[in-house]
This record gives C-alpha cells, sequence and structure tokens, in this order.
RNA sequence: GCGGCCGUAGCUCAGCAUGGUUAGAGCACCUGGUUGUGGUCCAGGAUGUCGCCGGUUCGAAUCCGGUCGGUCGCCCCA
C-alpha cells in the first residue's frame, strides 16, 4: 500500500490526520476551545503529556482497567517511572494543586484539548493516541456546577451536530452509609440469586459487582431487573445534591434519561456520573463522559476540594456528527494568483506576498503550470478571485481581476487588488 | 488481552474456487486539443516489489504456514 516508499508505518492504533478530514478536525476542536468553553469562564490549561506514575495510581486509582492494563508506563534514564496520560482530570488536578491555583478564587475552571494513550486493542472509535476535549471545575461542590457542566457538554456536542443523549446517575460516595453500604447489600442480593446469574458473571460480586448491570446475558439481566439500585441508597446529602441537579437540568431544558447502572470506569468518580450516547460510533455509543470527583484532590495529597469535569472524544464527535464536505470547506483562500510566463511569475509570488502581509488567503501555482492548469486548481483551490498576470499586465502594472463564480472579469491597478479583494468580503 | 472477517494503483474495486505470456477497470492526477482563461467533451500519459516473510511448484496476486496491519464483536471506555 503507502509503503511502497517508505519502511515505516504509524504504530498501530495511532492516525495520521490528513486533509481534509483535519479541517473538520481543527473546526471541532476551535468551536470548543476557542467559543464554547471560554464563553463560560473556562480558561485553556495544558499540561505535560507524561506524568509521574503515581499520579494515575493514585489519582484515577490503581484498581481500575484503566491503570492496570492499558497505560503506556516506561522508566526515564534516572530510573523514574513515567507514564502518558491515559486521561486529563489527575494531571489537571496535579498542576493546580502544585501551583496552589485552589487559593485563588473558586472554582478554578480549566479547559483542555490533548491527547491521550491506552494500549488497548484498536476499533472504530477507539485508538491508542485518541484526542479529548474536557473542561474541569473545581472547588465546588454546588449543584449548579454540575448542572452548568454537564449543560456546556450538551450545548457544544449539539453545536458539532451530534445529536446526543444524555444519561444521568449518581454514584454516591465511599461511606458506609451511601455507595459502600449500598454495594453490601448490592452483593449481598447477587449472592442469594448467584445460581441465576449467567456462569460468567458469578466473578464480578466480589471484584465489580456495579458491573453486573452491564451484562449482555439474559439470565443475568433478569436477575439486574429486580436488584437494588443505588438511587435507592443515597445518603441524604448525596440524594438531595442529585435532586437539585436534576431539578437544575430541567430548568435548563436540558432531558435526560435516569440511568441507575451507569458506572463510571474511573475510581475518582464521586455523586454526579454522565455520559453523552449518540449513534454512528459502532460498538462504541458514548462520545463522552463525566462526572464528579470530591475526592480526587485528597487522594493526590491536596487539601479536600471537590470538582466535576467531562471528557469527550473528538474522535467520536467526529464520527457521531456524520460526514461533512472536505475539500475547500475550510479552506481560507480568496485569491490565486495565476502567472503566464517566468517575469509574471515573480510578479505573482510578490501580489501574493503582498496580498498576505495584509491577512488575505492566497495560493499560486508553485509547479510550473500552463495557464489552464493554473486556472483548473484556482477552482480547486476554493479562491473566490482569481488574479490574472501576463505580459499586457505587468507592463501597465495591472492585473486581471476575475470572479470565478460569476466569470466576469475586469483590469484593475495591482495596488488595487487587496481593496477589491477586502470590499467583497465584508 | 480473546474470537470472526479482510489486505491487488492515491481512492473504490475486478482478477484468485479450475496456479501459466508485459496484472486490469472506474474515479482522481498530469499533458495536449484551446500561441492568455476553470468545473463539460476529446486524445494521450505516469503510477503497483498484488501488505511482508517463508513453503509447495517448472511456474504463485492465485495454494499452504507465519507475521504485520485493518475491521467487527467480547472486554474497556472518550
Amino acid at each position: 500500500m503507502a509503503e511502497a516508499t517508505s519502511a515505516f508505518r504509524a504504530p498501530k492504533g495511532t492516525n495520521d490526520l490528513l486533509p481534509p478530514d483535519s479541517w473538520r478536525w481543527r473546526e471541532v476542536m476551535e468551536l470548543a476551545m476557542g467559543k464554547v468553553f471560554p464563553a463560560a469562564g473556562y480558561a485553556p490549561i495544558e499540561t505535560p503529556i507524561f506524568e509521574h506514575t503515581e499520579v494515575f495510581e493514585r489519582g484515577v486509582g490503581a484498581g481500575s482497567e484503566v491503570v492496570g492494563k492499558q497505560m503506556y508506563t516506561f522508566p526515564d534514564r534516572a530510573g523514574r517511572s513515567l507514564t502518558l496520560r491515559p486521561e486529563g482530570t489527575a494531571p489537571v488536578m496535579r498542576a493546580l494543586l502544585e501551583h496552589r491555583l485552589e487559593r485563588g478564587p473558586l472554582p478554578v475552571k480549566l479547559a483542555y484539548a490533548s491527547p491521550m494513550f491506552r494500549q488497548e486493542r484498536p476499533q472504530k472509535g477507539r485508538y491508542r493516541q485518541f484526542w479529548q476535549l474536557g473542561i474541569e471545575a473545581i472547588g465546588s461542590d454546588h449543584p449548579a456546577t454540575d448542572a452548568e457542566v454537564i449543560e456546556i457538554g450538551f450545548r457544544y456536542l449539539v453545536r458539532t451536530g451530534v445529536t446526543p443523549t444524555l444519561l444521568l446517575n449518581s454514584i454516591g460516595h465511599l461511606e458506609r452509609s451511601c455507595r459502600g453500604g449500598y454495594l453490601e447489600t448490592l452483593a449481598v442480593y447477587l449472592r442469594d440469586r448467584v445460581d441465576d446469574l449467567a456462569p460468567e458473571d458469578r466473578g464480578r460480586i466480589d471484584t465489580n459487582p456495579l458491573r453486573t448491570f452491564d451484562s449482555k446475558e439474559q439470565a443475568t439481566r433478569l436477575v439486574m431487573d429486580e436488584a437494588p439500585v443505588i438511587s435507592d441508597h443515597l445518603c441524604d446529602a448525596c440524594a438531595k445534591h442529585f435532586d437539585e441537579v436534576r431539578s437544575l437540568l430541567t430548568d435548563l431544558g436540558i432531558e435526560f434519561t435516569l440511568d441507575p447502572r451507569l458506572v463510571r470506569g474511573l475510581d475518582y468518580y464521586t455523586r454526579t456520573a454522565f455520559e453523552y450516547v449518540a449513534g454512528g460510533l459502532g460498538s462504541q455509543n458514548a462520545v463522552g463522559g463525566g462526572g464528579r470527583y470530591d475526592g480526587l484532590s485528597e487522594s493526590l495529597g491536596g487539601p479536600p476540594l471537590p470538582g466535576i469535569g467531562f471528557a469527550l472524544g473528538v474522535d467520536r464527535i467526529v464520527l457521531a456528527s456524520g460526514d461533512r464536505e472536505g475539500g475547500a470547506v475550510g479552506s481560507p483562500v480568496a485569491v490565486y494568483v495565476v502567472a503566464l510566463g517566468t517575469e509574471a511569475g515573480r510578479a505573482a509570488l510578490r501580489l501574493a506576498t503582498e496580498l498576505r502581509r495584509r491577512d488575505i488567503g492566497v495560493d499560486l501555482d508553485l509547479m510550473g503550470r500552463a495557464m489552464r492548469g493554473q486556472m483548473r486548481d484556482a477552482v480547486r483551490s476554493g479562491a473566490t478571485w482569481a488574479a490574472i498576470i501576463g505580459q499586457q499586465e505587468l507592463e501597465s502594472k495591472e492585473v486581471t481581476l476575475k470572479h470565478l463564480a460569476g466569470g466576469e472579469q475586469r483590469r484593475v491597478a495591482v495596488d488595487r487588488v487587496a481593496e477589491i479583494v477586502l470590499e467583497g468580503e465584508s
């Protein structure tokens, strides 16, 4: 295939992002980082691509699948264990604590668009290097924060063309009065019905009982339909918090589906848990997910500091938002300079440069093509105007300016090209 | 990490069950028809170690094994 001239390929599970798709990709990123997120007060943050391994072991949780099986971990020359970040929240919290941002105004609102790395079996919508867009609001446990964060993610997805469904749950907090006690209740129920469970699910009772809710085995599903759900076992504070979050979302007109089975895969999640799902993603139906992580700061050695955030998969957004036409769609070229002959070629490059200095998008032929080929390329470039320079124009210091869509053309002085082009744009 | 399917020009694919001269098509690309004007039309042109390694055979794109990659499902998650 493409390896005809090279022995190298991108590593398994990684992708080269090429035009025209890269235009769409850039558009999705800029809508988030340039518009929607900052418009709600979220400032950009960029943390290192690798961290000390302990940040994830202690932040995300050594027992989680991601930390246990999927991380790219390697020693540096000093023997320190480093890890390519598999997710964005723990590094953001680490940076916040390191720089004492929690001593400033709260909540601290941050947004990122960064590559993440997990060594999994690649599939549609699941790659070893993938980009996540996320926001974090740290320092407030007020339900309005939950509602704000969830609404921003929802509205952003709609703006990209995804039609998300919001799944919502509360998984309480770790104490016995709340999730801790519920897990015991659930385990007792499951042990009671162990013979009715599908054999492959029986082992989960002790390892991760919540996951039995996700089983695809018919036998297990019947059991789980009658199983106790966490929403009935939340402590008063967590229940009240969740009530308020739901009420606020309803106020904002955000529809959601309560899903008592919804669990998050990373250990730091508490209370509000949510997921945005969409079609078009094959077996990966989540475009993004998030939740509250009120214990994360402390597990990284910081002070008690509640927080909530989400992460969205850029690749999945692009997949779920359907096919857009590519090509010149994202091209900012306004003028294509056509030159006839060597001398005109020099003038063409000069004109192109002058226009570019004024921030006008300009392209021109660099292949020595004949005029016919240049005109074809002009159309292909997406330019509005073709600026033609031949012997006659050279002599009179003029340019033939042709409107490519309409076809009409006229001679204008070289100095006036920028002015005319800018007029047409406004 | 486990299982199913797939791998021929830049792209989409035919050819492979019955191995046999220079491996094809459409699209895209380049040049010319139009000595200075684009999306149509016509003529011509360039492009592949048939994913890679090995085996069977006088001979392999075609049969066999391995490997790498992709894809779908499991798992996990964004």
